[in-house]
DNA sequence: CTTCAGATCCCCT
DNA sequence: GGGGATCTGAAGA
């Protein structure tokens, strides 16, 4: 089946239903001459009065992606590491916590910071439009997540109980 | 301007 | 399993 990039009608639902629908799509890094591809295994949804989120206390010019259009990439620093966001939109996006390597992918793709590092993905990439840059995109191949895993999100000190991370059950690159 | 906490990772035990 | 690295962004004075 021939992969297919996702449009802007993809992005543009339920931050809780968007970051489901992430799980088994192919997230795509061109340039360099080389095109890589990986399939996104866990995710984690930040979405409004959430005080883990930061659009929480409103727009900064570090989050100000957060406000942009669905399928924007929101991608900041933390720790000396970064990690890259697909935007639902208001404030809202979903962090790509771990991915299987498909393609011209080396290095450990388990956790948001080796994810990024093993795609160099930089703060440079911060804002760019998933459904128009040549640089990153989402797609679909038609691969059909088994079962689903639910769990409380990782590494926040505040928001603890919610269950908003979300994670493609048995699959060997979901992180810890 | 200063202070401080953080959506992490690595290395040690 | 736990602590330190390391530095940016945001809040407070």
């Amino acid at each position: 089946m021939n992969a297919s990039r996702l449009g802007p009608e993809f992005y543009d639902r339920d931050a809780v239903e968007l970051a489901k629908s992430l799980l088994g799509k192919i997230f795509t890094r061109a340039g360099d001459g080389v095109v890589r591809r990986c399939r996104i295994v866990e995710v984690e949804a930040y979405v409004k009065n959430d005080p883990a989120n930061h659009a929480y206390r409103g727009m900064t010019p570090r989050n100000r992606s957060m406000f942009s259009k669905p399928g924007t990439l929101y991608v900041y620093m933390v720790h000396n590491n970064f990690c890259m966001n697909v935007v639902r939109g208001g404030g809202e996006a979903i962090l790509i916590r771990a991915a299987q390597p498909l393609e011209n992918v080396a290095g450990d793709t388990r956790g948001p910071g080796r994810l990024c590092r093993a795609l160099g993905i930089d703060r440079g990439f911060d804002g760019l439009d998933l459904c128009s840059s040549d640089l990153v995109w989402l797609e679909d191949d038609g691969y059909v997540v088994p079962r689903i895993g639910v769990s409380r999100r990782i590494g926040v000190s505040q928001g603890k109980t919610r269950l908003l991370r979300f994670y493609i059950d048995g699959n060997r690159w979901v992180s810890r």
